[in-house]
RNA sequence: GUGGUUAUAGUUCAAUGGCAGAACACUGGUUUGUGGUACCAGUUACAAGGGUCCGAUUCCCUUUAACCACCCCA
């Protein structure tokens, strides 16, 4: 039943413009932006100072692809809005409320995707991944949108890493998954973990528990706060991780998703426990662990912070999602993924003070003094970088004294001085900033004399950062 | 989307219904071509708009934004 690719993504096209036209917006609601130099709301700009925790992240989920067979891809960030539209749920509130939606000028209805399963999965489909040997694990980061309240770790774009596999239904898949995540953290400092993992069963078990969980809390229905009662049709399984006391009460003596599931699902997870314990994993079951997207089928899991699973909330999760490639038109293929926000990983990063990435930092300070030598420096630079010698310098400024105060500033171990009549005679001049002792030598045999200095005093040339990979 | 707290310099914080202050940071200087400390000097702010008032950064309203709790999720 596989429908033609040029014929399903077309349909989708003018299902897009037919359906939902877009609301709207009344004329003085459309607001000009009454500072032009301000970041919209819930975009954040990612500074230098904070870059070092990035490319950590960078790094370490780059290194763990890489080791687990986990291929880069790449996709857009805007597609049919249909396509997240009928995979992630038309209830669910990602889609309801929180989606940047727009007609572009050819009238295509697209979004900005608010996660990268979707698409990662119509990029499966369209180029027809399934001829790839099994299983297909891709590895993928980039922005995603979603127009919600924003908080700290928290905004409108954030960033996420992805890790998905596809076309292998075997449980090793999930423990591996669940092991590439939890090595994830560790990687990036954070050692106390605990991750979570639950069932919530095919869909035709899964139907029977949500009957029987729904027939349950009927009965209790009076007792549960608001927000239940809407969910109680909407999305009965998110009851079960109600915050309200009075609900995770009811909850808790209610029936347990892995406690009625169908054959095939209850060994699914019985075997995924089993390789769980073999990896030695601080996992524990939680029944109630439910997730907020439609297509997750069977495991479905989550990292947390801390030693118990407190108040904090879970740092990431994911779960196996096998109908969603056949229900957007591909073949049966079942995957697992999961997606870590790199925001919020960040902010538990610092809180834990793990470690970020020191990128290299130049060991020689280049000062110039004089027209001649100013302009001779700019060449001498190059002619360093060129020889793998990594500097500073501070080029437009005129005085040696200021020259000198920030190479101390930046820790420089030695400074070069052209002067004038360094210019003139060919040399420069190395002063050690530590003894402050200085030498004049030859300006052709620089390079050499001072990747035996660097040498010598122990200084690797372009020594790596610290990013700790034990 | 709901409720709450907040908004003063690049940063962290003060004070005040009547000329806005510190620390750190930044720039320069303390003689002519030499850094760390010290000293001196300088740049930079009341989020935006409206109202009350002789006068508002201060009180009130609106907007915008940040943060917190929901909601939801990464």
């Amino acid at each position: 039943m596989l429908m033609p690719k040029k014929k399903l993504l077309r349909e989708k096209s003018v299902k897009a413009i037919k359906k939902n036209t877009p609301k709207k917006i009344k004329a003085e609601k459309i607001k000009e932006a009454p500072l032009l130099l301000q970041t919209l709301r819930g975009m954040k700009d990612v500074l230098p100072q904070d870059q070092p925790y990035w490319e950590q992240v960078r790094r370490v989920s780059e290194r763990l692809a890489r080791d687990y067979g986990f291929l880069r891809l790449d996709v857009p960030i805007m597609e049919y809005a249909n396509l997240f539209v009928r995979n992630i749920g038309e209830g669910t509130d990602i889609v309801e409320k929180e989606m940047y939606t727009f007609i572009t000028r050819g009238g295509d209805k697209v979004a900005l995707r608010p996660e990268l399963t979707a698409g990662n999965c119509r990029s499966y489909i369209q180029h027809g991944m399934h001829t790839l040997s099994k299983p297909v694990k891709l590895f993928s980061t980039g922005p995603v949108y979603r127009y919600e309240r924003p908080q700290d770790g928290r905004y409108r774009e954030h960033h996420q890493v992805n890790f998905d596999a596809f076309g292998e239904q075997d449980p090793i898949l999930d423990a591996q998954i669940i092991q590439v995540a939890y090595r994830l953290v560790q990687l990036l400092g954070i050692k106390s973990v605990q991750i979570q993992v639950n069932s919530i069963g095919c869909p035709v078990c899964r139907k029977n528990y949500r009957d029987l969980l729904v027939s349950y809390l009927e009965s209790k229905k009076s007792k549960l706060c608001q927000d239940c009662k809407r969910r109680l049709t909407i999305n009965p399984l998110r009851v079960l991780d109600c915050k309200e006391d009075k609900c995770s009460q009811i909850a808790s003596i209610a029936p347990q998703s892995v406690d009625h599931l169908c054959d095939d699902c209850r060994s699914h997870f019985k075997i995924l426990l089993e390789y769980l314990d073999e990896l030695e994993l601080p996992y524990s079951i939680n029944p109630h662990l439910v997730r907020g997207l439609d297509y997750y089928t069977k495991t479905v899991f989550e990292v947390w912070s801390g030693e118990e699973a407190g108040k904090q909330g879970a740092l990431f999760g994911g779960g196996r999602y096998d109908r969603l490639i056949k229900s957007m038109g591909g073949e049966d293929t079942p995957a697992i993924g999961f997606g870590m926000g790199v925001e919020r990983i960040i902010v538990e990063m610092k809180r834990v003070q793990a470690k970020a990435y020191k990128p290299p930092r130049p060991r020689i300070f280049l000062a110039q003094l004089g027209i001649l030598a100013k302009r001779k420096s700019l060449k001498l630079f190059t002619e360093l970088e060129k020889n793998g010698i990594l500097m500073a310098e501070s080029f437009g400024r005129g005085s040696l004294k200021s020259q000198l105060k920030i190479a101390n500033r930046l820790g420089a171990e030695i400074t070069l001085i052209l002067g004038q009549k360094e210019a003139l005679d060919g040399t420069v001049i190395i002063k050690n900033m530590a003894t402050g002792a200085q030498e004049t030598v030859d300006m052709e045999k620089l390079v050499d004399i001072i990747k035996k200095k660097l040498k010598t005093d122990n200084v690797v040339i372009y020594h790596n950062g610290e990013c700790d990979h034990s």
